[in-house]
DNA sequence: CCTTAGCACTCTGACGCGGAGAGTGCCAGT
DNA sequence: ACTGGCACTCTCCGCGTCAGAGTGCTAAGG
C-alpha cells in the first residue's frame, strides 16, 4: 500500500473523478469519458497511462482487461482523506434536518429513533446509532417492585432512560427486608449512575447475606444500563433501503448484512471499533465486519458538552457518495449535540 | 371461485401432490412426476386432464405453455384448508422448542422477543409478534416523576410492562400540586390497566383544570398501553431469512417486504385483520398487504387462561411449508399460552 | 522527458440459430 | 372413463458472430 503522498496532483484528480463517476453511474469508467469531463486538458491516452499507474499503485481495479476501471477500498480511501472540502447539503436536505429537529424535545431516545430514520431518508442508506450510556446521568428514581415470585428493578435517568430487569427473588427475603433495601436504594437517588453502583458494592460489602445478593443485583442493572452490555441496544432504521434495485449486493451478501444488522451486540463492537472524534468512515475490508458485506460505515459521535455519548451514522455500499453522506451524518449529529447538551444543562 | 366442496377426491389429490412437489423443488410440476410418484394409479394424461380442469377452475396456473403447473393462491389455499392433519414436528425442531422453553421464566416480553427469533430459526422464514395489551394487567405502580421541564408518566404492571412518557409540564403545575396528584395515583395501583383509565378519566371530570389535564395524560398513557396504538410494537425477528438465495422473490418485492416489516403500525394492522381463534393462514392476495410481497402469514394466539393476549407467527413466501409452519407456529404458541396463563395465574 | 495520436488487441454483451428436453393438449381407441 | 400416442410449443443451453468499449503499446512530436 503505497504512501498516499506519493501521488502526484494529477494522478489524484483522475483518482477523483474515476470515484466520482463510478459512484454516479455504477460503471465501470474508461480513460475517454474522464478525458472529456474531468476538465484535466490532457487526452484519454495520458488518462489511460495514468490509470494504470493507480492501478498498479493499488487504488483501481479492473474487471477484465477491457472494462474501465473501479476503485478499490484503497482508492476510496484516498479519496475520502483527501475530500477537497466538507461536503453541501442539497437545500431538501437542510430543510428535513431543520423540520426533524424542530418539535420539542421530550426523550433522547425517541429522538435517536427518530434521528436514525431522517438519516436513512436523507441518504438512501442504512441508518444506526449508539444511544448514550447512563454512566454520568443521575438516578432520579432507584425501586425494588415487589412482583410476587419475582422483583423488577426499575432505574430511570434524568434525561428519561428506563432500565428495568426482572430478577428471580432471593430465598426468605420477606417484605421487611424488602422494605429496608429500598429505603437505602432510595438514598442513591440524585447521584449519578457510575457513582451509584460503586456505592452499592460497597453497600453490599457491608450488608447481611440476604441483603448482599440483592444489593449486587441492583448494582448489576446498573453496570448493564452504564455501559449497555448485555441490553445493549443498536438503534437500525431504513435497513429497507439497503435491498434497494440500485445496489449492486449479490442476495448471499445482502442476506449476511441484514443478519448482522439484527445481531445488535455485533453491530456494538463494530460501531466501538469505529468510534473516532469526528465523522469517520471505515471502507469495504478495513474492518472485517463490513469486509463480509461490501459495505462502508459513515459515523459521528455525538456529544453532552465535551464528553462522548453516543454514535450516529450510516451503513451503505462501499460505492457510496461519501460526500453527501459524510455531510448529513456531520449535520444530524452536531443537532443531536446541541440537544444532549442542552437536556444536560 | 369454485366451490372447494366442487373438487373431486381425485382432484384434490392431484392439487395436493402439485403443491407439495413445487413447495419441496420450487420448480413447476409437470404431469409425469405427479403420475410415478403420486400414487394415484392412473397415468400422466389423466394427471393432465385434471391438471387442466384445476387451471379452470383456478388453482392452478402456468408460467407458460409447456411449462408445468404452479399453485395459485387459491391453490394454497384449498391445499391449507383441506390439509388431512396437523403437521409433526421434526425431533430436532421439538428438541429445540423444549430447550428453548427450558430455562427460567422472568419476563414475557424477553420470552416473546426469543421466540420470536425461535420461530425464524425453526422455519427459516422472519418470525413476528404482537405482545400482550395492558388491559387486563393490574398496575402495580403509577408514578409522575419530575423530571425538571418535563414530567414523565411510570406504569409497571404486574407481569413486568414498563410503560412510560415524557410529557410537557402543565403551565404552572407546582410541586404540591404534583406531589397531590400523585397521590391520586397510588390510589389506582392494584386495579386493572381498564379500570384505572376509566376512573382516571372520572377523576380528571372532577378536578380542577390544571390536575384535569394531568390525569387526561396520564389516562392517555394507559389507553397507549392497553390498546397499544400508538408505541404499537411489534416484535420482528430473523428478517435476513427472507433475504435467503432460494426465496424467489425479486428485489423490489423484498425491499417492500423489508419496509413494511420496519413500520410497526402496519404490521400491527395486518396481524390485527389476520387474526383467528386458532392457527390462521392468509396466503398472497387475501390480504392487500402480502399481496404486494407475494408473501403468506401464519399465525396463532396465545391466551392467557381464556383471553387472547398477543400474537405469534411467521411471514415467508406464498412457496412456504405451511404444514411445518403451521405446527411450529402452533408448538409454541401453545407453550407461551402456558406461559402467560402460569404469570397471571 | 512528457504527451499524444494511432492502432492492434481483448473482452463483454447482445443477438440469432438450432437442437434437446420438458410438458402440454387433443384425439382416437379400448 | 381412462390411456397411449403424437404433434406442437416453449424454454434453455451452447455456439458462433458481431459491434462496441476500452485497454496497452509504440512511435512521433513539442
Amino acid at each position: 500500500m503505497a504512501d498516499r503522498a506519493e501521488l502526484g496532483p494529477r494522478k489524484a484528480a483522475v483518482l477523483h473523478a474515476v470515484v466520482e463517476a463510478y459512484v454516479r453511474t455504477g460503471e465501470a469508467v474508461g480513460s475517454e469519458s474522464i478525458a472529456e469531463h474531468a476538465g484535466l486538458g490532457v487526452s484519454s491516452a495520458t488518462i489511460r497511462n495514468e490509470m494504470a499507474a493507480l492501478e498498479e499503485l493499488g487504488y483501481l481495479g479492473h474487471p477484465h482487461t477491457s472494462a474501465g476501471r473501479i476503485p478499490t477500498d484503497a482508492g476510496y480511501r484516498h479519496y475520502v482523506d483527501t475530500l477537497p472540502a466538507r461536503g453541501r447539503l442539497r437545500d431538501a436536505q437542510r430543510r428535513a434536518i431543520a423540520i426533524h429537529f424542530e418539535e420539542a424535545i421530550l426523550d433522547l431516545e425517541e429522538v435517536l429513533k427518530g434521528s436514525v430514520l431522517l438519516l436513512s431518508r436523507l441518504t438512501q442508506y442504512a441508518g444506526l446509532a449508539v444511544p448514550p450510556g447512563a454512566s454520568e446521568e443521575q438516578l432520579v428514581r432507584l425501586e425494588l417492585i415487589d412482583m410476587g415470585p419475582t422483583l423488577m428493578v426499575l432505574a430511570v435517568g434524568q434525561h428519561g432512560r428506563v432500565d428495568k430487569q426482572i430478577v428471580d427473588r432471593p430465598e426468605e427475603l420477606g417484605a421487611p427486608a424488602l422494605a429496608a433495601a429500598e429505603r437505602k436504594l432510595r438514598a442513591l437517588q440524585g447521584s449519578t449512575y457510575a457513582d451509584s453502583q460503586a456505592r452499592l458494592l460497597r453497600m453490599a460489602a457491608a450488608a447481611g447475606s440476604d441483603e448482599h445478593d440483592l444489593l449486587l443485583i441492583v448494582a448489576d442493572v446498573l453496570r448493564v444500563a452504564t455501559r449497555g452490555e448485555r441490553a445493549a441496544h443498536v438503534v437500525v432504521g431504513g435497513a429497507s433501503n439497503l435491498a434497494d434495485e440500485t445496489q449492486a449486493w449479490r442476495r448471499e451478501t445482502l442476506r449476511r448484512l441484514f443478519a448482522t444488522l439484527e445481531r445488535e451486540q455485533e453491530m456494538m463492537s463494530v460501531l466501538q471499533d469505529v468510534a473516532a472524534d469526528d465523522v469517520s468512515v471505515t471502507i469495504g475490508a478495513e474492518h472485517p465486519t463490513t469486509a463480509a458485506w461490501e459495505a462502508s460505515i459513515v459515523t459521528a459521535p455525538f456529544r453532552s458538552g465535551d464528553a462522548t455519548v453516543g454514535t450516529i451514522g450510516v451503513v451503505g455500499p462501499t460505492r457510496m457518495d461519501y460526500l453527501s453522506a459524510m455531510a448529513s451524518v456531520r449535520a444530524v449529529a452536531e443537532r443531536l449535540s446541541e440537544i444532549a447538551t442542552e437536556l444536560d444543562g
